[in-house]
DNA sequence: TAGGCCATCTGGTCCT
DNA sequence: AGGACCAGATGGCCTA
């Protein structure tokens, strides 16, 4: 929300006082009315109607309203602070919710830049889904390196965290790629195609980028390869080498480079 | 102009 | 009873 600046200065994610007043205001009809006929069955015409009610008309039909759902007649102005109020702690909660949502983004790597779109909710609900599995398959796939190292020495016989503690193991992966910005691995591997077939599926890839067929997750330059744009490209960057990284020397299943990367739109289907 | 995305309002439901 | 959560409806903004 924050980060959007194509939409922050239009439209603030707290309406001004006088938005909340007026929109209850008009809605203090509207609203009630949905006590009656739900607001799934108001009709346009059902609402061209009762915004033609006078001022007397509301208050009696909100009473009215308000006697049925509640049992007990409020006035206009208590139904009217119960409903602000309400409303309040609805737009605070979304706010946080954003707020959150934000701070996915933020740790979430091929989202920043001056030309990068801001990430939809969807788009970053689901790449940070993706990005949580490859972790993981990074993970393993780290363990299972070092378990053929130290298991054909003989040193440890075997790979075993828990005795092992972090040291060894955890240094490969960030606990924060976004912050740390390194080429590796975490950078771009989220945008290649199912590391693990198993529990990587295109599918939530391909739903990601469904969300936004034209110009996919971000917003990227005209000259940007493909839906994903330069940001997403790990191979390339600034030297336009590949990574030397062991993670890069690897690369995934049926992945053999970025520029063979399937383009991640529904157009794979 | 259509479609996507979003904020907001609202009523219903569940939980404490 | 009050608050949190949820989903539907609505309307505005932006982009292709």
């Amino acid at each position: 929300m924050d980060s959007d600046t194509s939409r922050v200065s239009s439209r603030p994610s707290s309406p001004e006082v006088d938005d909340i007043f007026i929109s209850t205001l008009k809605k203090s009809v509207h609203g009630f009315s949905g006590a009656v006929s739900s607001t799934q069955s108001d009709s346009p015409l059902e609402m061209a109607g009762l915004r033609g009610l006078s001022s007397a008309d509301e208050e009696t039909l909100a009473l009215r309203m308000a006697a049925k759902k509640d049992r007990k007649l409020l006035s206009e102005s208590e139904l009217q602070s119960i409903r602000l109020k309400i409303n309040s702690r609805e737009r605070k909660r979304m706010h946080d919710l954003n707020v959150a949502m934000d701070g996915l983004r933020e740790v979430m790597p091929y989202a920043h830049g001056p030309s990068v779109r801001k990430l939809s909710k969807i788009a970053t609900l689901l790449l940070a889904r993706n990005y949580i599995l490859m972790l993981s398959n990074s993970l393993e796939e780290m363990k299972r390196l070092v378990s053929e190292i130290y298991g054909s020495s003989g040193h440890h016989g075997g790979f075993h965290p828990s005795a092992c503690g972090t040291m060894t193991h955890a240094g490969p992966v960030p606990a924060h790629p976004a912050a740390s910005h390194a080429p590796h691995p975490a950078v771009h591997h989220p945008l290649l195609p199912p590391v693990s077939t198993s529990s990587l599926s295109a599918p939530a890839i391909s739903a990601v980028t469904s969300v936004r067929p034209h110009h996919g997750l971000l917003k990227a330059p005209a000259a940007a390869a493909g839906p994903l744009g330069s940001s997403f490209q790990h191979w390339g960057v600034g030297t336009g080498m590949p990574c030397p990284c062991s993670m890069c020397q690897v690369p995934p299943p049926h992945v053999p480079s970025m520029s063979t990367m399937p383009r991640l739109t529904s157009d794979s289907k």
